[in-house]
DNA sequence: CAGTGGTCTAGACCACAGG
DNA sequence: CTGTGGTCTAGACCACTGG
């Protein structure tokens, strides 16, 4: 293996990711610093900073300051999944969109809601309950609840031809939230809407998102009986 | 806003996500070139092409030579989650781990599985089957196969102490694979090792592993009712 | 063809943290 | 204190692709 092989920094990275993979260089091991690979691979410290940091970056690295670069002793897998509006979801697959919005009103929320939204018990929220259709098959519920003093274009917005799924990615930015997965088991009215049988366990996302320090809204998709989300690790 | 505010690239990041954030370039728009960038904030062209690599890697901006950076039409959130070894997702919740193993047999996978994993339909593989514990609660139930020809050494390995999911960490590498979240229905034997009520809804979570062209394991954990797989946007 | 991002270089200084 | 990774610079060439 000349020097001359390696080029670019993906080419290193190919020839760390060798290694580790060989087992030459096991999980916990301290690997060569930077300056010391620079010169085995013919190139710049900075191109192999680049690639260590890229392959830090995807956990298969533990890198510090003075402690040098070693291999990750529990090489977590890091799923990334792209949240996409349900829309591109459903076109991706090749099946036409539908949307039905089934409610649309300015109420004050549930107390679980306004707690986790941090607004105040009495302040109005607008609640929207729609169904995304794949070739006119339910696909998902959509259950939101959005911060009308955070977004206060959604009030004159009907929601009835654009879904809120959509329209908020538009017109309402956001600066940080969370997200969890979980499964439910259908409710009657769930089921029903959703074309199921009562229990069926359905799959369910729940996203909260902030701009800044004001929550901006609190949705809930319930996917349809057999949904999977996939990803490569 | 003087030049001499940016001094490394989070700052420019930081500036950009401003921007971006105050619509003063919505999403669609060409913002202007790294060369035009760096001169307005003063520092090399270097800096800013790190500051927007790592938007446009977040997903945020989408850049292509010739045509420019635009800000991304539909910032996909990319949720980021991190698979870690059970006993670790365990402990790291303070509670107590416990392992019990259920079975260990080396048998003729079910069709789905050998076709799955691109195993002869006769060749034997190991089925590992064992319960999770949090402070002596079932937690996750794993039910996994292991390619025996991808790794001899399981054959001699009872996985009475350590868990398959753990041991395959550390003696299986693996270059790549798939992940699939979903909900099921509690089957009888499942909500009895569970201690929970038949159809209930769990969260399950499915995963096949190969190094290079060879399947390496394929496993499907499934939790208890109430699980949630969370992580930040 | 020409403008844009992608990358490499050689050198430099700095921040952090191990010993 | 000192070795390590983290970053910045100025300049250069290249790869891709839009017009």
């Amino acid at each position: 293996m000349t020097a001359s092989t390696f080029r670019n920094w993906q080419s290193i990275q190919d020839e760390v990711l060798r290694r580790i993979h060989a087992r030459e260089w096991k999980p916990g091991d301290l690997i060569p610093n930077e300056a010391d690979l620079a010169a085995e691979f013919g190139c710049a410290r900075t191109t192999v900073n680049r690639a260590l940091r890229s392959l830090a970056e995807a956990g298969l690295l533990d890198r510090r300051r003075k402690a040098g670069t070693r291999v990750a002793m529990q090489p977590i897998a890091k799923a990334t999944l792209d949240i996409a509006v349900i829309r591109s979801e459903i076109e991706d697959r090749g099946q036409k969109y539908g949307y039905h919005l089934i409610e649309r009103a300015q109420v004050v929320p549930p107390v679980l809601v306004s707690a986790a939204m941090q607004t105040d018990a009495s302040q109005h929220l607008l609640h929207i309950r729609a169904l995304h259709l794949a070739d006119d098959m339910p696909y998902a519920l959509e259950d939101r609840w959005i911060n009308i003093a955070a977004v206060p274009a959604a009030s004159d917005e009907p929601f009835a031809d654009i879904s809120a799924n959509e329209w908020l990615l538009i017109n309402a930015p956001y600066t940080h939230g969370d997200i969890a997965f979980s499964a439910i088991s259908a409710s009657q009215q769930q089921s029903d809407i959703l074309n199921c049988p009562a229990n069926a366990a359905l799959f369910a996302i729940d996203r909260l998102t902030w701009d800044s320090t004001v929550s901006v809204t609190k949705v809930r998709l319930i996917y349809g009986p057999g949904h999977q989300l996939r990803t490569v690790l």
